[in-house]
DNA sequence: CGCCTGTCTATACAGATGTATACTGGCGCG
DNA sequence: CGCGCCAGTATACATCTGTATAGACAGGCG
């Protein structure tokens, strides 16, 4: 079960000068986010990982590590600055694939599964250490929702004038639809490819339950609301 | 940092007969399992308790664990099942408060976010090993979610019926509703009691939408997806 | 050339972890 | 009473962890 590594291979080395250790020229601090990010799995999240195991998958000695990094924590910070920016990415992209149409859920959830398929440890990373973790770790995780939703925020309300439509709280529709389609992405992560349709389907109808929602709430948000009936 | 446990206090014992070591008297489940629960904690999933620290906390030796668990899954998937049945219990309380009430969302929020402040570990339990976790804690908390999901959805029709309103896919917005609620009940385990009040009112408005949502898209929904403006 | 500095490695150590083995004492049964 | 069983304990071991210390090589500078 142990991986047997070619150490201590005596005096006898078989390289042609008689070099003591055959040394990674260079190690940056890619390879080492590299390691990491191979190792991180559906089971695994970024804080159950040891600093040994990462130098043992990026093929260097425990103490390079240390050149590179500080912290383990600081490389779990990396890795989370990382999926930050995937996912603006992923704002991006959607962004260019609604303006070539008029729908604007559907290509915008399909946007994020597809980036959720090819990225998953990044996306994985951002659901996990939301809520294990350390505080550091959640902070960072929030700020990077809070950067999400403030875009969909944005967007809804665009949206919504371009209609000549109102939305009541669109923060807050920001806010459930960003923390429903994580949510579920974290679900979705280990899907196979039919169930991720699926869950593709589900989410469309979700949104739009929410949007159609937040739409609808501003022709009641007038009354008290013991007035009418809310649920 | 250690706990000083009063063992190997030689041959002068305190109690009535000259007892060699002081051994509890009788270990049960339920022993352990409290013991993981006050472990457990905002940064501490069950995942990755381990078994000396469990047995240390309950002031146990390493080797009686085996006497009640075959393994440290075996307790994880015993503390899943206890915060499902939180988790019912949670229901049962939300209907006694609807049902003396006209309002639906607000008292059902309300308790849940009660049982989450009271019983805060085993939520955070059910939160975290969907996420990290085996397969196997996947799937048990799958499957309490489910189960909640579902007397939402009977909820969800019976309300519309009672005012002669329809609702699409009942069952799609019982889901979202109860991933949002557990998504927001996950930050909302460390915050403030304020913070919580307002997560509470953020999340009534969420839902609502959510309900709405699903109500005024029963109007549209006949024609395709096309014909009408989508969002 | 000689030397210094920066980067990587090897070795070592203390502590923690899961588990195997052997023990110990109280309980109930014959 | 004697005795076995069972639930607890102690000890031991191999393995892993983080990190301290010291050594080896390459490249730049005088």
């Amino acid at each position: 079960m142990q991986t047997v590594r070619a150490v201590h291979s005596s005096a006898t080395e078989a390289s042609s000068p008689p070099i003591a250790t055959a040394r990674k020229a260079l190690i940056t601090r890619q390879d080492i986010i590299d390691a990491a990010l191979r190792l991180i799995g559906p089971h695994r999240s970024v804080s159950t990982l040891s600093l040994r195991e990462v130098t043992r998958e990026a093929g260097i000695a425990p103490n390079s590590f240390y050149r590179h990094f500080h912290d383990m924590d600081e490389l779990a910070v990396a890795l989370i600055d990382m999926a930050g920016q995937s996912l603006r990415q992923i704002i991006r992209e959607a962004r260019l694939r609604v303006s070539a149409t008029q729908e604007v859920t559907r290509p915008s959830v399909a946007v994020f599964m597809d980036q959720l398929a090819s990225d998953a440890k990044l996306l994985h990373v951002l659901l996990c250490e939301g809520i294990v973790g350390s505080d550091s770790y959640k902070q960072a995780v929030e700020r990077e929702l809070q950067y999400f939703e403030d875009e969909l925020c944005v967007d809804l309300v665009r949206l919504a004038e371009d209609r000549g439509q109102q939305v009541t709280e669109p923060a807050l529709a920001a806010k459930a639809i960003t923390r429903l389609v994580f949510a579920l992405g974290g679900t979705a992560i280990e899907a196979s490819p039919e169930q991720r349709a699926a869950i593709t389907d589900e989410m469309v109808t979700m949104i739009r339950m929410i949007i159609f929602g937040a739409q609808a709430m501003t022709l009641t948000a007038q009354e008290t609301p013991a007035t009418r009936a809310v649920p």
